[in-house]
DNA sequence: CCGGGTCTTGTCCATCGGTACAATGTCAGC
DNA sequence: GCTGACATTGTACCGATGGACAAGACCCGG
């Protein structure tokens, strides 16, 4: 659970940071890597090189990290939030902030420097509508339901997820998947996909 | 700073909510424009006609709103975001997850049941040139075979398949398919199409 | 009331998919 | 010559997946 910050080696700075949490522990990308495990929580410069490939590693590995910025950019935002970060900031942000930011991503939150965050979710929008209406023929023959369960499984979810996600059993996904493949003709999920993104395939 | 709780009007249910917040109070859509203020923190039920909008203007009067939906999509989970809620997660999450979705929305985060948030993000990233830039080079940390084979599965092909095409063992592609996810950082081949496949739909 | 369609769940089982822990051979570069 | 990246294959394990066989609940039209 302990706290650290990983910089360029021998980046001495960080003064605000410093200042949230005293106790931290600074380190080196190799040292990052070596050391770091689930349930810590890093804090990443962004001006470090590597920085995204070094986020996605510690977050896959259980570590809660957040990526600071000297010149925070939408783009950057959400390629750090795409890598798996959970925080987005500008590295000077004042210590009260960064404070903040810990409690947010501490419970599973997500936490961006608020103008930048209408900026991702808005473009991210307007590109959703578009993926939206990708449906549509294919699934004319399905029900209610089975056109439901498609959607979710075509975008990557396991069994055990859609059921989650609605809120029924991973049986019933798995009857509503056979319904769907035998009307659609298709073997498995993977089919699912590619008849939905793109019209085309269908092999032997 | 009240908690609220914004329903169809005579819907009496809600009982983990109510379990989290035993103090709130439950509206109609109509109290909630007529009495919702600056700080109030509200839940809305997506279930609810014309909940977005409901959403959208009681943020830009300063109240921080959740959305809580009885079958959470991706896609509603950033219609959400867009009109302006700062937490999307599903109605019946237990009080604990309610409660910490509470403490992130109120110290400026934004929580998003963890499944879809990594594919609202994922849009998202798609969405702003993202794409463009790292989709590109998302074949190119990848060495000759591991390619081939990358785009053989991304056909829809099994293992075994893959392993006739490419005159190679069914193990052999296993290997290979693994340095594929460990180094784009995904888990399985579903999400091995979705990146490849997203990559060649863009818009102008 | 009955049959059909839909949604839901259950158990059982064969297979597939992904990973852990290996080994072998090749080939480029220091 | 040795090291490291790459390609190949093996065994083994276990969770995920899809199909088989079945059934209860609900609703709607005849």
């Amino acid at each position: 659970m302990a706290q650290m910050f990983i910089g360029p080696t021998g980046s001495g700075e960080m003064p605000r940071w410093r200042e949230a949490f005293p106790d931290a522990r600074m380190l080196g990308p190799q040292q990052a890597r070596a050391q770091v495990g689930e349930g810590d929580k890093v804090w990443v410069l962004s001006r470090l090189d590597g920085w995204r490939e070094l986020v996605m590693t510690l977050s896959q590995r259980g570590a809660v990290s957040s990526v600071l910025s000297q010149s925070p950019t939408s783009g950057e935002a959400l390629s750090a939030l795409n890598a798996g970060a959970r925080g987005y900031a500008h590295a000077l942000s004042p210590p009260e902030l960064l404070r903040q930011m810990d409690i947010v991503i501490s419970h599973q939150g997500i936490w961006v420097w608020p103008e930048l965050m209408t900026q991702v979710i808005g473009g991210a929008f307007r590109a959703l509508g578009g993926a939206a209406s990708l449906q549509s023929e294919v699934l004319e023959g399905l029900t209610e339901r089975e056109r439901a369960v498609a959607l979710v499984v075509a975008e990557g979810l396991s069994n055990k997820e859609v059921a989650r996600q609605l809120s029924i059993t991973e049986r019933t996904v798995k009857a509503h998947l056979g319904a769907i493949f035998r009307k659609l003709g298709i073997r498995d999920r993977m089919q699912l996909i590619l008849k939905l993104s793109h019209q085309e395939s269908e092999v032997p």
